[in-house]
RNA sequence: GGUAUCGUGGCCGAGUGGUUAGGCACAGGUCUGCAAAACCUGCUACAGCGGUUCGAAUCCGCUCGAUACCUCCA
């Protein structure tokens, strides 16, 4: 496919509109996405910002762009409330190595990464790899002059920038630098060593003791949070590249902060395109571990938790991430999930159907009917979606649309040669696409790494009920379909035979 | 308190000036040895109050509610 025969939309934060993707090279693009600190299990907020990101990845790759796409690690200089790092704060309470926390929940985080079927990043650099890095870029801020140093930290002047750079610090959150100083909270005003409290740090001198400290002009210190994505995604992707994305709640401080790094040591914008991802609710709420209104991916898969009824797979969780929009607040309860549950193995079972069929060549007469028409319209429909900003919503109405058809001609209910043969393979093609490729949804029902034993056991059992049913013997029919049901496969009859589909 | 986003039928959730989103649930029907599935039909909404318009769920205003953010060694 070639990228330039279309016009995909994304909207873009920092305008607050859809707006044309225009990449910066033709049939390229560059992506950084802010990923997680790893002091923690991931949470599964974070899980649908890297599942909707792994669908941009994924779709834009499927419509021909040489995708680079970068995801950090944070590993150092992410400081929690009371100001200590949050990796160290993780090891202290541990008992750990700062670096065996990161190591720990790195592996924790791909292994989750990996159950939800998401494709690794190109590049996935890690905050304590690229200091000599991020040590340059503070030099260039200073140089450039918005930056000042105090008792060994390094501050950027966001007061100086903003005069000299007018309209760019606050564009991205909508907030103007004034009214937010005036608007912060009166117990977050405390005094400190800063000229200015909207400066933030950019180089911080270590304290006695830390652990995660490296040599710099300054002090021996680390680097701030807002720094290491400047530095990476420069380093990666160049000084002003195409997207940058992460969830919602970054917006501010962390990725107003970026611009203005990004613009205080070169002079340019980093990215073209913003784009953020909207906040996971629970039972309408929002996650809050001190309130017990949340829920983990393990204890999800694993249904340990009073908010649900059962455990649901992870291409279920999955699922249910597409049916909405990357950018709309989604939210989790036992109800939701088991409508998703349904209707993504409905799914899988259309496409199974589907890649079974084969067309009826004898028949074609070589004109296009009126379903022939109806079908890629809406094949054409499940891609406007996607062009339009992602919308997986509009793009899994569509297949499930065009899968009432895929029924209907199993059951016979349509007369095959209502579907042209090249219109049956390419409805294949597009199933196949957007359920693997597109979305990445793996079929939980199927047993995977058996070699095909299991398929071949089910058609040799099949194939004994088919001749019992043949001869009307109900009781050794009935007897295999309740002990397949015992054993957790639903048997189903249809016209055309049977097909089996393991419960999960 | 400020800023932003949002408020859609029994539930989840697209759409965003005139046209059936879709899924799940529910009811009736078709098919089937029975069951399940599938297919068909039905239920059919846009927080409230005003305004703009030939026409608004969609634009504007207000009210109510929700969510996020509001750095200052996050």
């Amino acid at each position: 496919m070639n990228t330039t025969d279309r016009s995909l939309k994304l909207y873009n934060t920092l305008s607050g509109k859809k707006e044309e993707f225009q990449p910066i090279v033709p049939g390229h693009a560059g992506m950084y996405v802010c990923g997680p600190t790893v002091y923690y299990n991931v949470h599964l907020g974070n899980c649908r910002t890297f599942v909707s990101f792994d669908i941009i990845y994924r779709y834009l790759m499927h419509i021909g762009y040489k995708v680079r796409y970068v995801r950090n690690i944070t590993d150092v200089g992410h400081l929690s409330d009371d100001g200590e790092d949050r990796m160290a704060k993780g090891a202290r309470v541990a008992q750990l190595e700062p670096m065996e926390v990161a190591q720990k929940y790195t592996v924790d985080f791909h292994e989750m990464m990996r159950i939800f079927n998401t494709l690794p990043p190109s590049i996935e650099p890690r905050a304590t790899g690229h200091i000599p890095e991020q040590i340059e870029m503070v030099q260039d801020i200073l140089k450039r002059g918005y930056a000042y140093e105090r008792n060994g930290s390094v501050y950027f002047n966001v007061r100086k920038f903003d005069q000299e750079n007018p309209g760019v610090y606050g564009k991205l959150s909508g907030r103007v630098l004034d009214e937010l100083l005036a608007e912060s909270r009166d117990n977050l005003k405390s005094q400190d060593e800063k000229d200015d409290p909207a400066d933030f740090a950019i180089w911080m001198k270590g304290r006695p003791g830390d652990i995660m400290v490296w040599k710099s002009p300054w002090s021996v210190g680390f680097p701030g949070w807002h720094l290491e994505c400047s530095a990476m995604s420069t380093k990666y992707l160049g000084q002003t590249f195409d997207i940058h994305g992460g969830g919602n709640d970054l917006k501010f401080p962390h990725h107003e902060n970026e611009v203005a790094q990004n613009h205080g040591a070169c002079g340019c914008a980093p990215a073209r395109y913003w784009l953020h991802t909207n906040m996971l609710l629970l039972n309408s709420k929002k996650m809050s571990k001190s309130e017990g209104n949340t829920i983990s991916p393990t204890e999800l898969f694993s249904g340990d938790s009073p908010h649900i009824s059962k455990g649901y797979s992870p291409m279920v969780v999955k699922f249910f991430m597409l049916m909405a929009h990357y950018r709309s607040t989604l939210d989790i309860n036992d109800d939701a999930l088991q409508a998703a549950e349904k209707g993504y193995r409905k799914l899988m079972e259309t496409n199974k159907i589907l890649q079974k069929m084969t067309p009826d060549a004898d028949n074609y007469d070589g004109s296009e009917s009126d379903t022939d028409r109806e079908i890629l319209a809406l094949i054409d429909q499940a891609y406007s979606g996607m062009d339009d900003d992602f919308n997986t919503a509009i793009a899994l109405a569509s297949l499930n649309e065009a899968g009432s058809y895929v029924h209907k001609l199993a059951n016979q209910q349509l007369a095959a040669p209502e579907v042209s043969p090249w219109v049956l393979e390419r409805l294949k093609t597009v199933f196949n696409a957007f359920i693997f490729d597109i979305f990445g949804l793996l079929d939980d029902t199927e047993t995977a790494g058996d070699n095909g034993a299991v398929e071949g056991l089910m058609n040799l059992i099949l194939d004994i009920r088919a001749a019992a049913r043949a001869q009307k013997d109900w009781a050794t029919s009935d007897k295999i379909r309740d002990g397949l049901a015992a054993a957790g496969i639903a048997v189903k009859d249809g016209k055309e035979g049977t097909v089996w589909v393991k419960q999960v």
